[in-house]
DNA sequence: CTAGCACTTTACGTAAACGTCAACTAGCTC
DNA sequence: GAGCTAGTTGACGTTTACGTAAAGTGCTAG
């Protein structure tokens, strides 16, 4: 159940004519199974920009990767505001002051202490998991033992 | 910045005195850095269940344990629902019939695959990181070499 | 031409997880 | 016994992340 479309960056590849598919909002929501008004309420909070063709919108692979770190984003228990922080510094960066990268490098800097807090807590937790699932277990045994000695 | 109180496990240790320690609520938040409101919510939705003298109410080693798996479940994206479901079940485990082991079991192995999609997430993520640092860094060498080449 | 579908905006609704405030009570202590 | 501190209940407010319904636009097939 991980991300389906695979590639990596934030940035646009070097390569001068990349796949220059474009999706639209129906095609975006069925690949990352969220809704259409999941796409536009991130559009609104500043996560997306897509083009627009006349009324509607058009996404490019841009728009899909900002998507899919988004959502990644989320399930790590990011806020769409902390989220769309780094995306607005990374997309000032080429043009950025030195202040501003300083700033993208500190958000870096605690993100990465936030996955190593979250790494620690996911092995407590799956210890604690072990151990819950051990004594099951031996309840269960034990059940087992009782229903053929009787 | 991970929880100060360490020890782990549900259960009560077999040990026959432990520390009998009690907490009030006030003691118990500054504790884990939360709020008198929060613990009283979470006893509201049944995570706790203190002991009451009179009016006021008596924490033990048991409730700060669950308090700290509640948070520590809580960091890692799970609802106080599904923290609550895993607690009730555990508390029921010693007469609990064999269907609701197994209940427990399959809940189990669903925290297991949350965790290793939050594993894979949190791999992907920190590449993501290392890449935009180091473009970082670069755009920022770049900055220097300008700086002392003009 | 119109029916149907995908898309649009606007606006109000909602669930989770608390925060905040008001109005108590109970135990010191000076 | 007045004041302080810590605890209590109850009720309402708030934020985040969307859901949902209403009303309209635009293209395409029959």
């Amino acid at each position: 159940m991980n991300d389906s479309p695979q590639d990596s960056m934030l940035s646009d590849a070097p390569s001068p004519e990349k796949q220059r598919r474009t999706y639209s909002i129906g095609e975006l929501a069925r690949l990352f199974e969220v809704t259409p008004r999941t796409i536009r309420f991130y559009e609104q909070e500043g996560l997306l920009e897509p083009e627009r063709r006349g009324q509607t919108r058009i996404y490019h692979e841009k728009d899909r990767v900002r998507l899919k770190l988004t959502l990644r984003g989320k399930r790590l228990g990011f806020s769409l505001a902390e989220i769309r922080e780094v995306i607005e510094l990374y997309d000032a960066m080429p043009d950025g002051n030195a202040r501003q990268l300083q700033r993208l490098l500190e958000i870096l800097a605690e993100k990465r202490a936030d996955m190593e807090r979250q790494l620690e807590d996911i092995r407590l937790m799956q210890r604690e998991l072990d151990d819950v699932e051990a004594r099951c277990q031996e309840v269960l045994d034990n059940l087992q033992h009782q229903g053929s000695a009787k």
